[in-house]
DNA sequence: AAAGTAATGCAAGGTATTTGCAAGTAGCGA
DNA sequence: TCGCTACTTGCAAATACCTTGCATTACTTT
C-alpha cells in the first residue's frame, strides 16, 4: 500500500480510502464497468458516489494503475494496467468474453506495422465475432 | 428500387421516403454516425426525426442492408452491407481512421478459429492503435 | 497542530439513444 | 380506384450513462 500511495503522491495525488477501494474493486473484479466497481466498493462503503467512482477511475488510468477497454456496444471497462495482457473475444450472439493470449495476434500485429505503420493495440477494443457454443448451436 | 422493396416487404416492412432516404444516405456516406445521417436525409427532407433514423437504421440492419461498426469511443457508426470489406484503423492519438483490407487479418482470423473455435468479424470493432503519423511525431 | 489543496458528495447538466402514443400512410384486397 | 389494416412517423417524455460546479471534508506536508 506504500509503493502505490508514493506513486499517487508523487503526482500530486492523494490516497483517499474511496481511492483505494476503487483500486481494489477494479483488481478483484477482472473486467468491470464503473457501474461494478460501484457495487463492489460499496460492500464496504456504502456511501460512495457514482461520480467518485468515474473520477477515480479516470485518475488510476492516468497514473497507470488500470486501463480500461472497450469490450461491448456500450461503455468502458476497466481492468488493473497489470492484466491487459490477453484479447478479449467477444460473442455477439451470447455476449460472452473469452480472452486469447496476446501471441495469436503477433504476427497480425506486424503485418500492421510493416504495412501502415500502424501500432495496434489489441487489447484496448475487443475482438468481436461468435464464439465456439454459439456456432455450434447454429 | 424494387428489389429493396421486396426484401422489405417479405419481412413486412414498408418501403417509405424515410426509409429510403436513410438508406441512401448511409450508402452515400460510407462510415456514419447516426446524427451525420440525419444531416444528410435533411437535406431533402429537412423535417425528419431522429428517431426515425435510428428506427430505421436498427430496422435496415435487421434485414442486412446496413450494419454498423464500432469505430471510437462513443457511439456506432453505419454503412452499407455491401462495403464491409476493410478493417478500421483507429489512432487513439489523432482518431483518424485508416482502412486495410481484410487479408491482414486473414491468419489472424485462422488462428482464432483453429484454437478457439471462434469466428471473428474484424470489421465490427475498430482495431485500435496509433497510426504512423501520430508514431513519428513522438 | 495548522494551513493548503486535492478529493468527496450532492445536485444539476449533458449527450446519445429509446419509448409511448396519436396521427399518418404504404400496400393489399375488393 | 377506394378502403382497411397494420406498419411508420413525429413529437415529447423518458432513460442511460457520464460529466461538471460547488461547498465541504480530509489527506499531507511543515
Amino acid at each position: 500500500m506504500n509503493e502505490r500511495a508514493d506513486e499517487l503522491r508523487q503526482k500530486g495525488l492523494r490516497l483517499t480510502p474511496q481511492r483505494e477501494l476503487v483500486l481494489r474493486a477494479v483488481r478483484e473484479l477482472g473486467h468491470a464497468t464503473p457501474e461494478e466497481v460501484a457495487e463492489s466498493v460499496r460492500k464496504s462503503h456504502p456511501g460512495i458516489n457514482l461520480s467518485t467512482i468515474y473520477r477515480n477511475l479516470e485518475t488510476l488510468e492516468n497514473v497507470g494503475l488500470v486501463k480500461h477497454a472497450h469490450l461491448g456496444h456500450g461503455g468502458a471497462t476497466y481492468h488493473a494496467a497489470e492484466d491487459a495482457h490477453h484479447l478479449h473475444l467477444v460473442c455477439g450472439s451470447c455476449g460472452s468474453v473469452g480472452d486469447a493470449p496476446l501471441e495469436s495476434a503477433a504476427s497480425f500485429v506486424s503485418t500492421l506495422i510493416d504495412e501502415y505503420g500502424f501500432k495496434t493495440d489489441v487489447t484496448h477494443f475487443a475482438i468481436y465475432g461468435t464464439c465456439a457454443n454459439c456456432s455450434d448451436k447454429t
